[in-house]
DNA sequence: CTGCTCATGTCAACTAGATTGACTTGAGAA
DNA sequence: TTCTCAAGTCAATCTAGTTGACATGAGCAG
């Protein structure tokens, strides 16, 4: 046998709880890789990753939104961002062109392309959430929201 | 002024929503950070980051574990593990002997000082996570793990 | 026209966290 | 004795990020 359980780590260890709280501590480690397994996994039949998939996402949110701008969306340096958005401008997934007025900075856009790609990785996640969603119940679902956005309002 | 928000991307972006559910994956993307942050500041105090505190938390629940079922549970590949759990054993936070029987495995065990480190370290993730659960009630806190393990269980 | 600033782009060097593949060592078991 | 198993190590590679320095090109203020 050797490979009882082929991909380690991705099913969730049982650990002994120290704590009262350790399990939502997992909880949060296994509920991030749950939601995101698939649509990896879908990114990388493209040659994508999460970095590219996170700037699709904003720039479908923001059209025409400026590198300077996504930037800071996304909080990384320029040099972070240039491999990824260069890959996605060279696939045509990406447009870019200077504003009419604003000269100086460059609008993005997705191409079509662009869109179908980004909406396919992105409907892998919404779907995990929409089973567990559909499990919970509206209530469920809405209490989730509220502990979530305590969580990231923390502070 | 210019440095108006210093470490872009640590406040929540307000994107558009395409759809229903792209809320939910924000609040995945942000509750992970947010639950992680202060966490990682600690550790980063200390010489340490994510990996460290990872190999740190499995091994406080599994005292005596071996470096093979450390890996099952972390899911990384032994060299990806050598480099953190070398500089733990070097810094004394985790000691490791072999075992009088099973001569061939390796066992692991925390120091008192690693206990100390790993249980600060979690101690910021599971403040975060009570003043949320605090806030959001008992159900509320109930709801939020049967969803997450829904998402985590996804497959 | 000159110079300053702003948005972008690029080069280089570095770090951290991972991978795969190949090989060694030391202990137990057949 | 030989085989296997757990662990350890060496090397090369990849991804995703960092900081620092500098170039370019446009718009603006004088």
């Amino acid at each position: 046998m050797a490979k009882t359980s082929q991909a380690a780590g991705l099913h969730r260890a049982s650990l002994d709880k120290l704590h009262d709280l350790d399990a939502a501590l997992e909880l949060m480690y296994y509920g991030w890789r749950g939601m995101t397994l698939e649509a990896d996994a879908y990114l990388a039949k493209q040659g994508l990753s999460r970095p590219h998939h996170r700037i699709l996402y904003v720039v479908a949110r923001r059209p025409d939104i400026a590198i300077g701008a996504l930037l800071e969306v996304l909080g990384i340096s320029k040099q972070a961002l240039s491999r990824p958005l260069n890959l996605l401008l060279e696939r045509k997934l990406v447009t870019s062109k200077r504003s009419p007025e604003q000269h100086r900075s460059k609008l993005l856009r997705l191409t079509a392309a662009g869109q179908r790609i980004e909406q396919r990785a992105s409907d892998h996640e919404r779907n995990v959430m929409r089973q567990a969603f559909d499990r919970a119940g509206v209530s469920g679902a809405a209490a989730w929201m509220a502990v979530m956005e305590a969580i990231a309002d923390h502070n």
